[in-house]
RNA sequence: GACCCCAUCGUCUAGCCUGGUCAGGACACGAGCUUUUCAAGUUCGGUGCGCGGGUUCAAAUCCCGCUGGGGUCGCCA
């Protein structure tokens, strides 16, 4: 049997967008805004747009743009329109000037402003009712278009003192550039945006907004405003607190994956328990009601945690091509043998937590001479180890083979003619050989960096 | 100051809508195991419903107040 219901009536299309202005690089809460709408786009077969607000020309710049794209595809969130408003200029204007022929706005020397008051009146409830998908109802009585004294304590009244003062909201600005509420609607309205989902910080650009919508007759859409994130101490995220932009954490070898997993835990859970969740999953899942309210304080050691989740799993060949670039910076390993690297990259890729923790620890490897810290070098290449370091470098240059097990072999012959605890050994060799008190085992260790250089450093440990 | 938003371990969160499961998981932290070091891994552990009132047989969950935190108040976006 067909079903009795009709189901012909078409779903609405759900069409959301991030819209970043080009005056700085993807700050990383900026990345968790796209994130979720993304993930709300794709979960809901809707198109994700790319809008660039860059309406100011003085501020906006084309590095930035680039920046900006580069980073969100390489956190794999694509969009699928394009817009930047420096190229509707003359659309904004159009309606600016609509509203001006129909009373609602008026001039205010070169700038175009909203006539506040009538639009209010206007207005069918003397309150502003936004429904906010994640908060539900928020009502605004008129207090939020008053007038204020600079110092914002006493609300500034009418000559007549028949009532507060109202802000004027700028449309178009004194150099004939639109204002950011003024393009946004518009943009939201002529793009058929279904769902404006942005930061906290704009619910109080909502009723202005909502203002415009019913100035220029139209339907506001529905909101969903994300809460925002703090810095590790609950305070407002900013540069001072850590890096915030996106590509500063490329530079220190997070992997998008890590990134973008861990973005979409800040205000927001699969419901299973699971922390290590992938984009896909998280797109099978998500709901834009299960994102929270409250805000979330940025943690550097849980980001870095999951971070290392993603480099542990990863194929070994996989994880030596990301960190070809940050070797080739260095200058490391430019004719390296492929085979070799990828044997260095899994002896630490179980304790590496970003990329850059490889070239802070495999640097002996490919720097000709390494020195230990003088208080290390004090503590353990002590003259009673001189005789070890001879006997081991002895028996090491005469091995056929060079492998885990005949550095052992050797390694434990010594000790045990010395008839000293191994350990007494381990250290102070590894000190020679790396330049550093920690590491991975000593014979894998030997066994990557080669008998020569192994042999030689030795050698030199005490000069 | 006004308006708005928010409130579960130190942190991110599940649970709240549809009151009744020792308030569950993760990061971090501590301890054990492992071990040539540091990590990793593994086992175990402590830590929380901001406060005060209601409603109810019963409140993290519903209501009110307080306190605390955050946001906004630009011809920036």
């Amino acid at each position: 049997m067909e079903p009795t219901i009709d189901n012909n009536a078409a779903p609405a299309k759900i069409r959301v967008r991030f819209a970043p202005s080009p005056t700085g690089f993807l700050h990383i809460g900026g990345a968790r805004t796209a994130l979720f709408n993304w993930m709300y786009a794709r979960s809901q077969g809707g198109t994700f747009i790319l809008r660039i607000e860059d309406t100011d020309a003085e501020r906006s710049k084309q590095e930035y743009l680039e920046e900006i794209m580069r980073a969100m595809t390489w956190l794999n969130l694509s969009w699928d329109e394009f817009y930047k408003q420096s190229e509707r200029f003359d659309i904004y204007r159009k309606y600016a000037d609509q509203l001006l022929a129909e009373g609602k706005a008026r001039k205010e020397g070169e700038a175009i402003v909203l006539d506040t008051e009538k639009c209010w009146n206007n207005l069918s409830h003397k309150e502003i009712k936004i429904f906010d998908l994640i908060r539900g109802e928020i009502v605004f009585d008129q207090s939020f278009l008053y007038r204020r004294s600079e110092d914002h304590k006493s609300i500034l009244m009418k000559p007549d003192n028949s009532g507060p003062l109202l802000r004027e909201e700028v449309l178009i600005k004194g150099d004939g550039t639109p204002s950011y509420s003024f393009a946004c609607v518009i943009d939201d309205h002529l793009m058929e945006i279904s769902h404006v989902i942005r930061g906290e910080d704009h619910i109080s650009n909502t009723p202005k907004q909502y203002l415009i919508y019913k100035a220029l007759g139209w339907k506001e859409p529905k909101f969903a405003h994300l809460p925002l994130i703090m810095d590790e101490e609950g305070g407002r995220m900013s540069k001072r607190t850590g890096a915030t932009a996106v590509s500063d954490y490329q530079k220190e070898g997070f992997l998008p994956e890590g990134i973008v997993n861990y973005l979409m835990l800040l205000g927001w859970s699969p419901g299973n328990n699971q922390e290590k969740v992938s984009l896909d999953a998280a797109v099978k899942k998500f709901s834009i009601k299960k994102v929270n309210k409250a805000g979330a304080a940025f943690s550097i050691e849980k980001l870095t945690w999951l971070n290392a989740q993603y480099i542990k799993e990863m194929p070994v060949g996989k994880l030596t091509d990301l960190l070809l670039p940050f070797l080739k910076e260095k200058g490391y390993g430019e004719n390296a043998d492929r085979k070799w690297l990828e044997e260095v990259v899994k002896l630490y890729q179980p304790r590496m937590t970003i990329l850059l923790d490889f070239m802070d620890w495999a640097d002996y490897l490919f720097e000709p001479n390494i020195k230990a810290a003088d208080e290390d070098r004090a503590k353990y290449l002590t003259s009673d180890k001189k005789e070890g370091f001879r006997l081991l470098a002895e028996g090491l240059a005469s091995t056929s083979s060079f492998d885990h097990k005949a550095t052992e072999d050797v390694f434990r012959g010594v000790v045990a003619k010395l008839g000293i605890p191994a350990g007494d050994l381990v250290h102070p060799v590894r000190i020679a050989l790396t330049g550093k008190t920690v590491g991975p085992g000593l014979f894998e260790t030997m066994t990557v960096l080669g008998k020569d250089k192994t042999v030689r450093r030795l050698q030199q440990a005490f000069s």
